[in-house]
DNA sequence: CATATATATGCTCGAAGTGAGTATATAGGT
DNA sequence: ACCTATATACTCACTTCGAGCATATATATG
């Protein structure tokens, strides 16, 4: 019963920005190139908690400090996170979501926009031609060349789900899972060891990354509807329409401005500061600021993303 | 660099049932008579994921397979899980709940009530008078004994957001920690090596695990809302009120019975069957069963629970 | 059989919330 | 003056939701 392989525990951690319209993501530049979350191991005897090791190990590798925090979820899938070359343990990755205003980078890392990983994931524009072009026909190729009928069912059932009508934008994860499966993206021909038939969709990361940084995507995308989360990611006064194309980056949709902004006022999250933006054209718009005591209340309230079709234009 | 200190990993699962109204859990008699959740370490040469050692060490241990199974959360704290005797290591443990409908009990294992671990969870008949008696004075005393003023208002505001008006049923891990930190529950001076000062409130488990079983509860309370789950705890055919009832006792709160039915009913996550209860009292009910293809659309929703508020009777 | 009690089930009504759109205000540019 | 772009106010139909009333159907009891 006794374990005979060592484990050791990975940190790793998406920490997220948003700049103007385009969510990102911090990487930092890895072997083979690949781009990679900031990540380390966790040292149990110099922390007292994962976070405090995840923050230690942030700070070294990125030069500052993180603020919002929250865990994601446990991997420990033999395969999909190769031990580091040398150690021969198995790794159980922890995945981490931190949430920041802009901050500039540091040697080795850099900001990239979170859609070059998950291009399907953004519907602002419109639905993106990559889903009925090339997703949706791979996915059924995928079903059709099950083992048995009942397989080929639970298949159609899943594309369906993650890609077919009716767009769930939580479902990051579940649609990352499927095209991995599917063979759709680099990360599943590296982790079996195969050669890769096509480029992938998207770019690739390092090890489980994409992964986490798919978990993170969904958890942040469902937790923006029930818990004041933007703000973590707003300068301390904003425009209504900054704080919208906020929202409307991180959930890859498109949102009716009027009513966005009566939700936003009646939900109390908000306080005119009295002050104005000078824009280039157009009227100029109130300065708001974050009410911070709507999280000593009850509720605690988030931002309920009504339109869920993508537009061309607001 | 290199951890000194070796790390093992703790899988532990939350078995919930609902036997009628009595939402419970599975536990199993362990070292110093403290309740504690089916667990063992995750043993990286035998397993392929966490998951499939969880199951191998509950099977084990229980003698039943698990159905439905979700990861909770990783929790690395020191001091919060003490290493087994010998090992001298740091345990990181990873909590899953796992739903199942009745089975007999196992050898050393046996269903416990879940609110015998948290008696101010449950508002089905009246809030709890332990909250106004005894929870609220004591967290008072707490914040009002914070070394200085922004720790009081921070914690007044903690005590407020998870006791005062406007009781939000799935904060069950927020209660907790407060509780734990303001010294109310046994853990507390076990985990310190102080002696309890008196009696906490609830029943104390072994280790972290009344943690992880207010995680539990907590994510079943919200996860109930959104995805159709209480049907892993039901029999294939159940009446309107049973189902009523087993939501009843997972939220810890009376719904409106009318309103409850009209919900499930304009869901579509119920088809009736024809056949009829045959009750001690009273006009018999249908029977339904899942419509198991809500599984296979789009929103797969949950059960709203509209009423907030406890009542005496439905 | 009449009545009481307990449960099941159908229906209504007002309050609040939501989606979509129209109308008006205020800026810079030509 | 007029165009364009943005901000902001307001409307309206529709849905959802909480709460309650009314009726139906079973058993138990006098």
């Amino acid at each position: 019963m006794s374990a005979k392989e060592s484990v050791s525990i990975g940190l790793s951690a998406a920490i997220v920005t948003v700049e103007g319209e385009l969510p990102s993501v911090l990487v930092v530049a890895h072997r083979g190139s690949q781009d990679a979350l900031p990540f380390g191991p966790f040292d149990p005897a110099q922390h007292r908690t994962l976070e405090s090791g995840l923050r230690k190990w942030v700070g070294e590798q990125t030069k500052f400090e993180l603020g919002y925090t929250e865990q994601l979820y446990t991997f420990g899938d033999k395969g999909r996170h190769l031990p580091s070359p040398g150690s021969g343990g198995r790794v159980v990755s922890v995945g981490y979501l931190a949430l920041t205003r802009q901050v500039r980078e540091a040697p080795d890392t850099q900001w990239r926009g979170w859609y070059h990983y998950f291009p399907w994931e953004d519907w602002r524009d419109n639905k993106p031609d990559m889903i009925e072009g090339v997703i949706l026909p791979a996915l059924k190729k995928f079903a059709k060349d099950s083992p048995d009928s009942e397989t080929a069912e639970l298949r159609r059932d899943r594309v369906n789900v993650c890609f077919g009508e009716g767009w769930d934008e939580e479902r990051v994860l579940e649609r990352y899972e499927l095209l991995y499966e599917a063979g759709l993206v680099e990360e599943f021909y590296r982790d079996c060891g195969k050669p890769a038939k096509s480029s992938g969709l998207g770019t690739p990361m390092l090890f489980d990354h994409r992964r986490i940084l798919a978990t993170a995507i969904a958890r942040l995308r469902g937790k923006l509807k029930y818990r004041p989360v933007v703000f973590e990611l707003m300068a301390p006064t904003f425009t209504l329409l900054e704080l919208q194309r906020t929202v409307e980056a991180l959930a890859g949709l498109r949102l009716h401005k009027q009513n966005f902004r009566r939700l936003v006022a009646e939900q109390g999250l908000v306080e005119g500061t009295g002050q104005f933006s000078t824009p280039v054209r157009g009227r100029p718009a109130e300065l708001f600021r974050f009410r911070r005591e709507v999280l000593k209340e009850r509720p605690a309230p988030g931002m309920r993303l009504g339109a869920r079709r993508a537009k061309a234009a607001v």
